[in-house]
DNA sequence: CGGTATCCCATGCGATACTG
DNA sequence: CAGTATCGCATGGGATACCG
């Protein structure tokens, strides 16, 4: 039997996913490049394509609607039309969405305030060949 | 002036990370396909090499390696040898690396959870064209 | 404004083979 | 056992142009 990391229980053994799992998709969805940074962006309030688009430094607009299809299609994220002209499309997470992005926030809290010591531990590292 | 993330406080504005920032660096090396599985997978206990390997389905050695150098260097995974023939090498979390897995398992359990919500959602979505 | 379509390159990543 | 080296393709993802 593969060891491979059920989504158990928080004092399970294993912990991940199976490589064909239907977690392990959405899963994928969230540990990219982009979505992580998404749900915490979207984490603090709801915001209009254009303001996403700036708000994250570096996406391009075929990534950012790419990402955010999926995340509205597996639940985490509500895409809401105002049909103005021209239309105004807001983003905001779902319950779920708000559910995965809290420890994502903490996450990113945490690593915001380990930056100095990371890098300490980079030029750390370079020094020995 | 950029809206981009600067890794502020917990109640702050904005959260992220801008492009060039080395923070940002670091958050792609966890936030990447391999890099989250990793650490969350060492933050149930140390491994070693191949026994990591076959707790990450999926992933390949070339991949198992790149990716514990990145997180070695970032100084959030500890790699310890033992010089016997053949030797023996354990991947340990650091302790700043403990800090920032600690949400990723709530991440990935609260994921668990939620799977059959997200399947649901899933079909809803693909149900209307 | 809020996207989609197309093109195309960079790289991520797996497969295989080899090494101390 | 614990890797590195090389190869090659599939995919991610940026640039640009276009649409309702």
């Amino acid at each position: 039997m593969k060891k491979n990391v059920q989504p158990t229980s928080p004092e399970g053994e294993t912990i991940a996913f199976t490589a064909e799992c239907p977690g392990r998709a959405v899963f994928n969805h969230i540990a990219s490049r982009w979505g992580l940074l998404l749900l915490v962006t979207l984490g603090e309030r709801p915001l209009r394509f254009h303001l996403l688009r700036d708000s994250i430094e570096g996406i391009s607009e075929k990534m950012l609607s790419q990402t955010l299809k999926f995340l509205v299609r597996d639940g985490l994220v509500r895409r809401l039309v105002e049909p103005t002209i021209p239309p105004r499309v807001t983003y905001e997470l779902t319950p779920i969405g708000g559910e995965l992005a809290a420890p994502l926030r903490d996450l990113v809290g945490q690593l915001g305030r380990r930056v100095p010591d990371i890098l300490a531990a980079q030029v750390a590292y370079d020094r020995q060949p």
